[in-house]
DNA sequence: CTCGATGGTTGAGGTGCTCAACTTGTCGGG
DNA sequence: CCCGACAAGTTGAGCACCTCAACCATCGAG
């Protein structure tokens, strides 16, 4: 009835897991010496220039109400700052502030480096690497997106 | 102080958790299919030879008393039994049930489906990236086995 | 102006996880 | 034989994260 399964793809599939596994291991773990639970940091990770907390919602690619209370965390702990735009009353930008850019960059430096260990390879490999992993990403990225926009539009 | 960031390595760290994220998203999918919660389905798809508790908590990398509560999710749906284990009475040996094997084939199949599609590149590609991937997973994961080793070791 | 869509918040509800404490059971000395 | 250390599993408290439905304020097009 079912093919038999690819044994290589199998264990691509685990060690891409793996992988990603323990970068998000070391990632909570310097988190937490921030004293940042993991799903601020991811946010605070990602967030540079003043930006709607919509668009902070799509790259985590959850629901708005989520990023409400995120943002009440950085907010207390005064990692960043609800900014009203006067050009858009509903909209708020999110703006770090000096203890933001502060642990954002400290945050950044340590996954960096975590990933700098992890990813120990001659230059040749690891350029390799980036490119065949990349099309695999893009592939599916593109996948993901033709079929939320195919989801999104009624018609064809 | 610190080392201008290796685009190459960030690059490489994005797509790791692309992946990652990708094939977490369609297991999750299967298993909503299949009306399994993820961490039901993710132990259900580790489980086929009856096995301690213990064990299945170690591959999960968590805490045994969250275990208990997986496992009672899937005895409750008649998936797995708890088997009292007569050579050592404090282990129970988790067993699958007719259906429970028949949900794991599916999920693995579906995952491994979903595995398939994802990572569509030339024979030559696939095995180089396997090589690549590996490898890093091996030493990442030696890494973490010796860290756990040494903190449990109090002298050396 | 009216109406539909959009940004953001709130509240209810559910999952997944950890930690501390406890029960039951095993095992190795004194 | 009994005792103390340790292991498997469970329980309960508690927290983080996430979604969904309902809602308010606002925007923008007809």
């Amino acid at each position: 009835m079912s093919e038999d399964p690819d044994p290589v793809v199998a264990d691509l599939a685990d060690s891409v897991f793996q992988v990603a596994g323990l970068l998000r291991a070391k990632f909570d773990a310097t988190a937490a010496e921030l004293g940042l639970p993991p799903a601020q940091a991811m946010a605070l990770a990602n967030l540079s220039a003043p930006a709607p907390m919509r668009e902070l919602a799509d790259w985590l690619r959850c629901d708005a109400s989520n990023v409400t209370g995120i943002v009440d965390g950085l907010e207390r702990r005064g990692l960043v700052r609800r900014q009203p735009n006067p050009e858009d009353r509903r909209v708020k930008h999110l703006v770090l502030t000096e203890e933001g850019e502060r642990k954002r960059a400290l945050l950044r430096q340590g996954s960096h480096a975590d990933a700098v260990a992890l990813f120990a390879l001659p230059r040749k490999d690891l350029l390799k690497l980036r490119e065949l992993l990349g099309r695999i990403a893009e592939a599916g990225l593109g996948a993901h997106a033709a079929r939320t926009v195919r989801d999104s539009v009624p018609g064809a």
